[in-house]
RNA sequence: GCCCCCAUCGUCUAGCCUGGCCUAGGACAUCGGCCCUUCAAGCCGGAAGCGCGGGUUCGAAUCCCGCUGGGGGCACCA
């Protein structure tokens, strides 16, 4: 291509960078819960870094005040610990080349800024919001794309001067004049061509000295060293105006990845209306950090064919940002759930103190553990998860599932009365078993079933005819653990008032 | 309107680079069965896909072109 004339400019990744440490960061704006898609993104950011034993970098794109907060910054941080993507520098633990928030360092972006001008690479732009936007809307009105006109570019001293004098403040532009292509040799996308001609002169410093995105973040990232950046294709087209500010700045970029999109069930960008995109929603209905992370490593990267459970080591092991494909893929929660429920039966095997606490927060939000926790209560929802058992492929299944372990009364699912509540009988049935049980010795689950199957072939009765109905009387659903086991733990007490309870209930609706 | 990307079961994908081993493999979901007091889990089985049209070739899911479809981006947001 050396002999085109006009042989692309190209920003390839050759030498130095190979025998680099690697150096990646991840780089959240705090201006509402981690998003799915950024944790993902961070995650493959995450899994490049660890597989090269390089250094992972949290930095906080903190610029736009107007929509940044502390708390946002605090909960962010919070779920990717949650997540287990751990960083060796950031805010919170220092690292050579702080600080890491990038409100804190505006003292770089000017300086940088001032550089840029100095090269005559930038201009100060005089135009005000509503001129540009007044052009703007012009220019969509003719159904043409806006371009800025590049009107500020070599004002005089006396037109600048004029200006001032109105109270104008400037920005600071890119000047971007035509030139060979830019070509982005990217690990994910491969080699794509951009024109400059149809680049503008980007605003790089607001009029209130704060920076943009694309400055900030190459002005960082050459100044943290970072050497790949893993970031969502949206940024793709960001991709060749950061490469101008770097050749600008005689800087040497990094080598750029872009991951595709993830999609919702409608095929568009993953959003609220597609339900929960917050990583912090799946941590509320009690999902595993780690299957979030093996679910993750699955979306657009498959380490082998026919396996889909992997550890972290073997993760982290396999990964290589180049096997990743450039198609977007579909968040679904029904796969990631399955695949929670692999992990969960697993912990509930081997760490069950834990299960414990995931469904103790569960329970804890729907307020049902009066705010207390006791030991005894620790046992208890341990004895519930036990009776349980594979039920329980997220935290809030036991809500779904046994709630009214935890309730005073019960309520009765409709579906459930009609079928099992409906026949004239019930109520005595019922009856009988509660009078059995009442009198009955020890109430653990061997003696609760003896009870019941006797009094099945006492009765004359399927011994199912017997179980519906009380299942429905003890739980209010039709599906749930086992009925003995149930019953046990539910213990005698409540078990007879239960039963009484629905005794009543069936005869004032059906009188 | 302009720029960029993508295209295998409903979904995540393997295969595509290095055409034949692909009557296209696995997983989730779904359907049927077994187990069973229900549900869940587990096991067994089924249905389900190379967007369309042209090439190239003895041979194309795989290579080329076009079309169609989908997505992302065009800010003093990130």
């Amino acid at each position: 291509m050396a002999d085109s004339g006009h042989s692309p400019f190209r920003f390839t990744i050759h030498d130095p960078r190979f025998t680099m440490k690697v150096r990646t960061r991840t780089a959240p704006s705090p201006t509402g819960y981690l998003h799915v898609g950024n944790a993902w993104s961070a995650f493959f950011n995450w899994l490049l870094t660890r597989n090269q034993r390089g250094v992972f970098v949290l930095r906080v794109e903190d610029t736009d005040r107007s929509r940044s907060t502390e708390e946002f910054e605090t909960s962010v941080l919070e779920d990717f610990k949650w997540l287990g993507i751990d960083w060796d520098e950031g805010p919170d633990v220092g690292g050579g080349y702080g600080p890491y928030r990038q409100t804190e360092r505006m003292h770089l972006y000017r300086q940088y800024a001032d550089e840029l001008r100095t090269r005559r690479a930038a201009y100060h732009c005089y135009c005000t919001p509503e001129e540009l936007d007044a052009e703007r809307k012009q220019a969509e009105a003719a159904g043409g794309a806006y371009r800025y006109s590049g009107r500020c570019r070599d004002l005089s001293e006396s037109q600048r001067a004029a200006f001032l004098a109105e109270g104008r403040v400037p920005t600071v532009r890119m000047r971007i004049d035509p030139g060979p292509p830019i070509v982005v040799d990217d690990l994910v996308q491969g080699r794509v061509e951009f024109g400059p001609e149809h680049l503008d002169d980007f605003i790089i410093v607001r009029s209130n000295g704060t920076p943009l995105y694309n400055f900030a973040n190459v002005v960082d990232d050459h100044l943290m060293a970072i050497t790949h950046i893993v970031r969502g294709s949206e940024h793709l087209n960001n991709t060749p105006r950061q490469l101008l500010i770097y050749q600008a700045l005689g800087w040497t970029p990094p080598q750029v990845a872009h991951l595709p999109v993830i999609l919702g069930t409608d095929r568009k960008k993953l959003s609220k209306r597609h339900g929960d995109t917050a990583v912090r929603d799946y941590r509320r209905a009690g999902y595993l950090p780690e299957a979030l992370r093996n679910f993750f490593a699955l979306m657009a990267w498959y380490p082998e064919e026919d396996r889909e459970i992997y550890s972290m080591q073997e993760l982290i092991q396999k990964f290589r940002i180049q096997d990743v494909n450039n198609v977007s893929p579909t968040f679904d929660v029904a796969k990631l759930t399955w695949m929670n429920g692999v992990y969960m039966r697993d912990l509930i095997a081997r760490d069950p103190d834990r299960v414990v606490t995931l469904c103790q927060d569960v329970l804890n939000d729907a307020g049902l553990l009066d705010g207390r926790v006791t030991p005894e209560t620790r046992t208890y929802i341990a004895r519930v998860i036990d009776v349980l058992g594979d039920r329980i492929k997220i935290g809030r299944d036991i809500l779904a599932y046994g709630d009214f372990f935890f309730t005073d009364g019960v309520t009765y699912e409709p579906d459930a009365v009609k079928k099992y509540f409906s026949r004239k009988d019930v109520a005595a049935t019922l009856g009988q078993l509660r009078d059995r049980i009442a009198r009955a010795g020890p109430f653990e689950a061997g003696a609760v079933e003896t009870i019941v199957r006797e009094m099945a072939t006492d009765l004359g009765l399927q011994t199912g005819e017997i179980i519906h109905p009380v299942r429905v009387a003890l739980t209010g659903k039709t599906a749930g653990p086992g009925l003995f086991e149930l019953m046990a733990l539910l213990g005698r007490d409540r078990v007879v008032q239960r039963l009484d309870s629905a005794i009543d209930w069936i005869r004032s609706a059906t009188s």
